[in-house]
DNA sequence: AGATTCGGCGT
DNA sequence: ACGCCGAATCT
């Protein structure tokens, strides 16, 4: 079989890159593709290699399949927004996207910064296939200030209020900041959210704070409060029901409009 | 145990 | 249709 190695010129010199055909089986006559480092590790796909890389090359163009660095490829951000905007104000449909604007790392991917647990002597298995949970700043939430939701003509939708019983923890940290650091915190983790459940957070929230908990004082929910809460979420999904059934019946009346149009010229 | 190979999930 | 990765299979 062709076992040949080549070189690959986009990445830095010693790497080379093999195409080995599938020969049997459903998938037969397809290939994969596999990169092998200056010291002969082999890489699978591209997440593997970008986590191997990180920084120090720039993955963003890079064509795993192909090998090549492929400059219009670049998809995220800039593009995005032009396009969303473009869609927007041409009336089309809103953007569902629900990512939470957290700043990820210097890679195009998920990538742990730089923890050291192998030592000499000492048998750990390095390169994971999932990076492990990242360290987080202590007061990361603050850059989620001034964040604000708005409906698709820009305008601003009310905030939500949170209980009383709900109190962030820590000098002046506004309530809307409160918000996004819960909603972030639910989104994020499967823990449980029982926010700083040690005091002394709040005396000298840099030694005792517990950065997998928003910074959010301990608070206790009441089985009253769930069946409320149960109550809105079923009001608010007839709404969103009702919404998206009119939005398809609005649509569909559009598609035939154009065919309609389509026939006449 | 490590390398190879194909299946199949998720997008 | 394809990238990615689990796991069965091979050496």
């Amino acid at each position: 079989m062709e076992k040949r190695r080549s070189d690959c010129p986009a990445l830095p010199p010693g790497w080379k890159k093999e195409e080995v055909i599938r020969k049997s089986g459903l998938s037969a006559g397809k290939s994969d593709v596999y990169y092998y480092s200056p010291t002969g590790k082999k890489f699978r796909s591209k997440p593997q290699l970008s986590r191997y890389l990180g920084n120090k090359v720039d993955l963003a163009c890079f064509d795993f399949r192909t090998g090549k660095m492929m400059p219009g490829k670049l998809q995220k951000s800039k593009q995005r927004l032009r396009h969303d905007q473009l869609s927007l104000a041409k009336g089309g449909k809103p953007d569902l996207n629900t990512t939470l604007p957290i700043r990820q790392t210097a890679s195009i991917f998920k990538q742990p910064v730089t923890k050291v647990t192998s030592h000499p002597g000492n048998k750990v298995k390095t390169d994971l296939q999932r990076a492990t949970e990242q360290p987080r700043q202590l007061f990361w939430e603050r850059r989620l200030k001034g964040l604000r939701s708005s409906d698709v003509s820009e305008e601003v939708l009310r905030t939500m209020d949170l209980p009383k019983v709900l109190q962030s923890v820590g000098l002046n940290s506004s309530d809307e900041t409160l918000l996004s650091a819960i909603a972030s915190a639910l989104h994020m983790s499967y823990a449980p959210i029982t926010g700083q459940t040690s005091a002394a957070a709040e005396k000298n929230p840099a030694i005792w704070l517990n950065t997998s908990q928003p910074l959010c004082k301990a608070f206790t929910v009441t089985d009253e409060q769930i069946r409320e809460q149960e109550l809105k979420v079923q009001q608010a999904r007839r709404s969103l029901e009702e919404a998206l059934m009119a939005n398809t019946l609005a649509q569909a009346a559009e598609n035939s409009k154009d065919t309609a149009e389509g026939k006449a010229t």
